[in-house]
DNA sequence: CTGAAAGCGCTTACAG
DNA sequence: CTGAAAGCGCTTACAG
């Protein structure tokens, strides 16, 4: 139905060879006169190669595959959009793919990809990656990074940022602060980058002698309602004065839970975040979070595949993106 | 370098007719015996055939492109969930793309995803679409669905929101509290939703027998800084006692706005959004707002396209989905 | 400077 | 019940 190489040659009266040489740009020796009539042809007829014919071939398909949890969480579209714009400049297309933190879902997707030959996915997989789940990857064949995660050793061709840090300015500021009763709220999992900033936390409590307790911990699911309702647990269950939630959404429900529980922010209690999604800033009050260059981890994350993709080798080791505490109106001293 | 149907079928010691008949289920007449240990060698060599290639000759390559302005607007990442979920229920994967509202970005998109050879393109233009673009969409040769865009005319294969019925149920609620001067915050480039929502608040003023005034509309763009701009030329402008912003984004900004000058919100100014993006719930004060049912736009969308690509013909006229008011407590009687 | 031919990994009539 | 062969639309040595 579409017109093919075949089609322009024959218009052309030419090879099929000259045409493709020509659409290449492999065309030293082909004579000027040729190259202009065949380009005026493709245009003229509006002719687009078939990029399936031409990746059968070449084994280049222009094409990769990004795995993501949940592209409804702000976190991951503005990844999404780093991905995409780091990899466009680069001629390559993005299958997307959510795989709303079911790790079969997710084996499924990458399956899927292979088949549709992607040169590699970027992937923000559903747990921790294991060192067997690691191995379980590189089998696939395919290249890949991981997105903000770490691999549980030869922790290479990653994008990270330094969630101890993180977690270590939230405590920290607190601490500044004034508050001796600080919960935290995590998720269950065993997701390596929250445990990473409960031991930031866990390493300010240390250094300003505050000693680390385990009930002021409540875990919950990285949402809004999960933060919600663990913030529920905490207060009524402890006497805090600050909650760092070890990420934004969390937060968010700790807002909810204050309105329900008729606690004012911050003068109740104060509140920490993690991640800084643009929504951080029109909460009320505006949040105090640790930033991570969201973003960014998108872009390097894309940079790195292209790396890998033209080298053909893997990255030495995992990238460590650094965080920045902002400080807004959702923390001041304890009462 | 992956393994083929040629290996498996020297494997099994058959040809690869049979073990691609036993590959697409359409193994009627092969004998038990031969299915069952194909069918384990395919399974110990994890054997996935090649998408590009059987693209090639069936020219269904079970892949589509969904075109959006911006995934990192909430309204689309939800969109895009609707579509992808409608999509992969049918075995089809999604080519993400993002237009940055340029139109030769869009475009250029378009024609790559042709390259691709995708059987559909899911597509929430940058612009309204007019017959010429109408046109070129259709010369492209690919099937589309128009996602939260009228088409000018031939109304067809789109789905929408009723958004003029949206506009006047906010103006109304509005008129109903006592306001008689709102304000509208709407978007230049003649985008025909917020025409249509716009149109709406006419209707309602009209019912009301309120007159209509230019000077109460003022446009920017469709986000939270492009609200704020426009809401603070507004109110130092004018003397309204309400705004109506045509979407939730530009909502968000009127909240900054307020704080800026010094209003608030609903004692100084009611605000009315719409969309109901899923943060409307977490302003304070929650925002009341039109809400359309955004990830049902996404799955009929989705829904539309498989019924275009497995009927050969596309729906007989754009789909209208409802719209609702959700009132939260940003709107109140003017004092 | 240009073309004929092989081949990428599949599917699908067709033949037996 | 199974296989040989043509062909999808390209690219790429190789030959001239």
């Amino acid at each position: 139905m579409s017109i093919t190489i075949k089609d322009i040659a024959k218009i052309a009266n030419v090879s099929i060879t000259t045409v493709s040489l020509i659409l290449n740009n492999k065309c030293h020796n082909i004579g000027e006169e040729t190259i202009k009539r065949v380009r005026s042809i493709i245009e003229e007829h509006n002719y687009r190669p078939n990029a399936l014919a031409r990746g059968l071939i070449t084994s280049k398909t222009r094409t990769i595959g990004l795995l993501v949890p949940n592209i409804t969480n702000q976190f991951f579209a503005e990844i999404t959009k780093g991905v995409e714009d780091g990899l466009s400049e680069h001629g390559y297309n993005v299958f997307l793919c959510n795989s709303y933190n079911d790790i079969d879902k997710e084996k499924q997707y990458i399956r899927v990809l292979k088949e549709q030959r992607v040169e590699g996915v970027i992937l923000s997989s559903t747990n921790t990656v294991t060192q067997d789940y690691y191995s379980y990857l590189k089998e696939q064949g395919v290249a890949f990074v991981l997105l903000d995660r770490h691999a549980s050793e030869p922790l290479n061709n990653g994008i990270i940022v330094d969630d101890r840090k993180g977690g270590f300015l939230a405590a920290q500021h607190l601490l500044e602060l004034g508050h001796r009763k600080i919960g935290c709220l995590v998720e269950s999992t065993g997701l390596c980058n929250i445990d990473e900033r409960l031991h930031g936390y866990k390493d300010a409590l240390a250094q300003y002698g505050v000693p680390y307790e385990e009930k002021f911990v409540v875990s919950g699911e990285l949402t809004i309602e999960g933060g919600c309702q663990a913030a529920i647990k905490l207060i009524e269950e402890q006497i805090v004065t600050a909650i760092f939630a070890t990420n934004d959404l969390m937060a968010i429900g700790v807002y909810e839970a204050a309105i329900q529980l008729g606690k004012r922010i911050p003068e109740d209690i104060s509140v920490v975040g993690f991640d800084d999604i643009s929504f951080a800033h029109y909460l009320t009050p505006k949040l105090t979070t640790v930033r991570q260059p969201i973003y960014e981890i998108g872009r390097r994350a894309a940079a790195n595949l292209i790396y890998i993709l033209q080298n053909k080798l893997y990255m030495p080791s995992t990238e460590v993106l650094d965080v920045e505490l902002i400080i807004r109106n959702s923390t001041s001293s304890p009462r």
